[in-house]
DNA sequence: ATAACTGCAAACGGTTTGCAAGTCT
DNA sequence: AGACTTGCAAACCGTTTGCAGTTAT
């Protein structure tokens, strides 16, 4: 599940640190879905002094910029790397893996407006299943 | 948007309360998406002596029966009437509201098993816009 | 030089829980 | 009668914040 061409894209004025270079890692490495806790816990094993209030920032900078989304299940909130495309995520339920499809499971913005007056900015699509390994 | 027709169903055992049928006269009164502190301070009026708990416990009943589902916008948690069967959300934007639709363009399964050996069991569509209305 | 960032620890706020009293069936 | 439910208040716990010191640019 790891992905070594992922990389977040610092806004301006933002910058690099080696904290952010450790969580930024973690989060390249990581294999589905996980929690801030999950995050500081691993990230402390090679930075020790490092706080849980900045990977909190990183994890909301992240999320700011796109590569990183939330899901929420069981009452707890995990996230997930990702692109800053448009993409939806098959989450195994059994694993916890979650995997990118370009599959779109939203209905076109023209047969909303038609049927309901609506129009669409952005939807959220999370596939709940068993995954290929399980 | 409120749903006259909306009505949970108690499981096994669940009895039926004052306070659980002022809170679940309120959610079919509902017009879209509302938090439980809303709930909360709209069923004092009637029920001034209501504590924020039993709204709490209340919720938490509707949501295990289908008949309320959560949504995750902006760091808050919101909850919109549902009924238990397969429907996703047109959630506005700009007053809230929000309207179930019955249109559906998941991936079917048999694609998702071919492309990624993925077998679905549910999935989670939220629509953000504007209404009709504004 | 200076705006950005960090760790720490305290504060916060939504949610849950334990319990004794009350209520549905 | 007995299990279920409630209100209350305290406990919880994930997350945010203020601040003084540090670091990237």
């Amino acid at each position: 599940m790891a992905d070594a061409t992922w990389a977040p894209v610092l806004p301006q004025g933002v910058r690099m640190t080696a904290q952010r270079r450790a969580v930024f890692d973690l989060v390249a490495r990581a294999d589905g879905a996980f929690t801030v806790a999950e995050l500081y816990d691993r990230a402390r094993a090679s930075s020790p002094q490092l706080g849980l209030a900045t990977v909190y920032r990183t994890v909301e900078l992240l999320q700011r910029t796109g590569s990183l989304r939330a899901l929420h299940r069981d009452g707890q909130t995990t996230y997930v790397r990702c692109a800053p495309d448009h993409h939806h995520h098959l989450v195994c339920v059994s694993c916890g893996s979650v995997q990118e499809t370009e599959l779109c499971a939203a209905p076109s913005d023209a047969a909303l407006r038609r049927r309901y007056g609506f129009t669409a900015h952005s939807h959220e699509v999370e596939i709940y299943g068993t995954c290929a390994t399980c």
